[in-house]
DNA sequence: CAGGCTGATGTAAGCGCTTACGGTAACCGC
DNA sequence: GCGGTTACCGTAAGCGCTTACATCAGCCTG
C-alpha cells in the first residue's frame, strides 16, 4: 500500500481546499463547475480513491453489513447469501461473511467483533445464541435482523418461512397419495426450525404419531443417509419419508436406493428448500420450496431500514412455503 | 451505536493517558500491574471495545481479507469460502465475500473498492478480468492470490489443482473400462479451466476426439441437463461422459435417467470436484477430487504471507487432483 | 556520587477524511 | 445605494486511535 494519493493531493493539485474536494466528491453543497472539473482532472490525474475506513470514522458508517450463518456449505445458505448481496450491494453495502460452525461462543465473539469494526448491522441466521444475548446487541444500538429462527423478542424483526405449514403441507402431500407410514427424518434438535418442521408433520398426523417414524438427520447428506439407514431397520414397511431438508432428503434418497428400494415405487420422499439441485436428483425431488430471494431480499430491506433509523412497523415476516411436486412420490 | 465509551473513557477512569491504555491493551511496551490492573478494571466497568475503524486509520491495517468469487451458490465455491474463513479467522482476519456473476466489470469495480476500503488483500477465483489489469492491482501494493485460474503474470501466486491431469484422469478411468465413445460435457467456454479440462480429455483420446462429442454445459445442473439432452440426440451411441464438475454431471444424471438410460449399465459417468453431496446421487457419483481444503490453506497462507510483507517464493502452486470411484461408471 | 540505564508513563502529532461555521463576492429588489 | 440573499469556498476542529519522543524516578556501576 504505497503512499497512495490523499485528499490534500487532489486539493493542492486543483487548487481549492479539501473541503471542497469533499463535497464535490460527496455531491454535498454547491460547487462551480469550473472547479468540479479541476477537481475530477486532478482525481484522475492521480488516481485517488477516498479512503473509506478514515471517513468512516467520522461519518461513523462503514457501508457494510455483516452475515452470520452456521454454515456456507449448505446450499440454501448459500442462496440466501447470494440474494443477500444481490440486494444490498445496489445500496453500496459490502457484506463481510462469518460462519459459526453452530457455536454459540463463536456467535457472541463474531458479533462483539462486528460492534468493534463498527459495521453498520447484521444478518443473523440459525444461531444458537440465547435471544437475550443478541438483544443485548441491539439495546445497545446495533441493528440486527434474524432469519430463520424462532426469537422472543419485540426488539428483533425476523424473517422466516412458515416452516410448520410446510411440514404439515410436506406431510399432507404423502397423505393424499394414500401413503400411512410416513417417516420423519427430523433436522438438528437444538434448532427451533426443526420444531417446527416436526410440529407440522404431527399436526398433519391426525391419526396420533409413531415415535418409531422419526430419526434425527442433522439437516445434512450424512445425517440424512444415516438416519434413513436407521429407521429402514426399525420399520422396514414404511412408504414415505418427509426430510426436514432437500440435503438430507438426498442421503435419505441415497440410503433407499442402496437397500434396494425404488422411488417413487417402494418409498416417496419429499424434502424441504427446493435447491436448485433438487430439480435434478434421481428422480427429481418433490420437495417445500423456501422463497430464498424473497426472505433475503425482504430481511436485507428490513435491516437497511433499522440502520437509516426508520421505524420497522412489523417486526415478524413469515413467509408462505409452498410445496412443489416432482418425480420423487407417488401414490402408495 | 449511541455514545460508546472510548479510549479516554477508559484513561480517564482508570487515571492514566491514553497512551497507556493503547500500550496495555495491545501489549506493546511494558506496564505496571497496578496499572494495568486499573485499566482492565476501567475497561471493563464501561464495557470498553476499541474502535476497530480508528485503529486502522492509523496501522493502515483493517486485518480483514475478501474473496472474490463468480458464484457462491457453487458448493465447491462454498467449500472453499470454508476452508479459507477457518484458516483466516484463527489469524485474527475476517473476510469480506465479494460475489462477480462472472462479470468482468463488477470484477474491477469491487476490487477498487477493496483498496478505498483498504482491505488488507484479496483471494480471487474464477476472474474473467484480464490478468494485465489484475497485475496493477498487485504492481499497486495490493496483495492478491489468484485461485482456480491461470494467469500469466510473475507477480500474482496462484493456486490450483492440475485441470488438465484431472481431466486426463476421468477419462483415462473411463477408456480402461472399455468405454470408446466418451462425451465431455465442458465448463464455460471463456474460462481457462474449461480448456484445461477438456485438454486433459483430448489427451487422453490418443485416437483423437470426435467435435460431435462435447457440448458445454456451463458447469451449472441446467447447463449439464441440457448438454446431455443435445448429446444423446447428436449421439446416442456414446457409453459414457466426462462431465467437468459435479453440478453439470448432476444434470447428466438427470438427463440421462430421463432418457430411460440406467447408470452405470447403459452409460458411465464422471464428475469433477467431489462434493461432500456427490457421495449422494444415485448412483454416488465417481469423480475427480480437487482438494479443496488445502487450496483454500495454502491460498490463505500465500495471501497473509504476502501481507505480512514476506517475500514468497513459489508463485505457481498446482495440486494434484485424485479420481474417486464410486457407482456411476462400469465396464462397457 | 556522577553518569548511565531501565522501566513506566505522559505529551502531542497525525492517520485521511467530513462538516460546522464563517467569510466573501456577486446579485437582487426597492 | 444599501440590507439581504445566494452561491461558493476556506478554516479548522475533530472522529478514536497509535506511536515517536520526551520525561522522570529509581537503581546500578565504578
Amino acid at each position: 500500500m504505497n503512499a497512495r494519493p490523499t485528499i490534500y493531493d487532489v486539493a493542492r493539485l486543483a487548487g481549492v481546499s479539501t473541503a471542497t474536494v469533499s463535497r464535490a466528491l460527496n455531491g454535498t453543497g454547491q460547487i462551480a463547475a469550473a472547479t468540479r472539473a479541476a477537481i475530477e482532472a486532478a482525481v484522475e490525474q492521480l488516481g485517488y480513491r477516498p479512503n473509506t475506513v478514515a471517513r468512516s470514522l467520522v461519518t461513523k458508517s462503514t457501508q457494510t453489513i455483516a452475515l452470520l450463518l452456521p454454515d456456507i456449505t449448505n446450499p440454501f445458505y448459500a442462496a440466501l447469501v447470494s440474494g443477500i448481496q444481490e440486494h444490498a450491494l445496489p445500496h453500496g453495502y459490502a457484506m463481510l461473511l462469518c460462519t459459526t460452525e453452530g457455536d454459540a461462543e463463536r456467535e457472541e465473539q463474531y458479533l462483539s467483533l462486528l460492534r468493534a469494526k463498527q459495521v453498520d448491522g447484521a444478518l443473523v441466521d440459525g444461531l444458537r445464541l440465547p435471544p437475550e444475548r443478541i438483544a443485548r446487541f441491539v439495546e445497545d444500538g446495533f441493528p440486527i435482523v434474524c432469519l430463520d429462527r424462532d426469537i422472543e423478542s419485540n426488539s428483533i424483526p425476523l424473517v422466516q418461512v412458515n416452516n410448520r405449514l410446510g411440514g404439515r403441507l410436506a406431510t399432507e402431500h404423502l397423505l393424499g397419495l394414500g401413503h400411512r407410514r410416513i417417516a420423519h427424518v427430523a433436522g438438528a434438535r437444538e434448532l427451533r426450525i426443526s420444531e417446527e418442521r416436526l410440529a407440522g408433520y404431527q399436526t398433519a398426523l391426525t391419526d396420533g404419531f409413531d415415535e418409531q417414524l422419526v430419526a434425527e438427520g442433522k439437516f445434512t447428506e450424512e445425517g440424512g443417509h444415516a438416519a434413513m439407514v436407521g429407521l429402514l431397520e426399525r420399520r422396514p414397511d414404511l412408504t414415505a419419508v418427509f426430510a426436514a431438508n432437500d440435503l438430507s432428503a438426498l442421503g435419505v434418497l441415497s440410503a433407499l436406493a442402496a437397500s434396494g428400494r425404488r422411488i417413487p415405487d417402494d418409498v416417496s420422499v419429499v424434502g424441504f428448500d427446493d435447491l436448485r439441485l433438487s430439480a435434478f436428483t434421481s428422480p427429481p425431488l418433490t420437495t417445500i420450496q423456501q422463497p430464498a430471494i424473497e426472505i433475503a431480499q425482504r430481511a436485507t430491506e428490513l435491516l437497511l431500514d433499522l440502520i437509516r433509523g426508520v421505524q420497522v412497523q412489523q417486526l415478524r415476516h413469515l413467509l408462505e412455503p409452498k410445496l412443489v411436486v416432482r418425480a420423487s412420490t407417488a401414490s402408495a
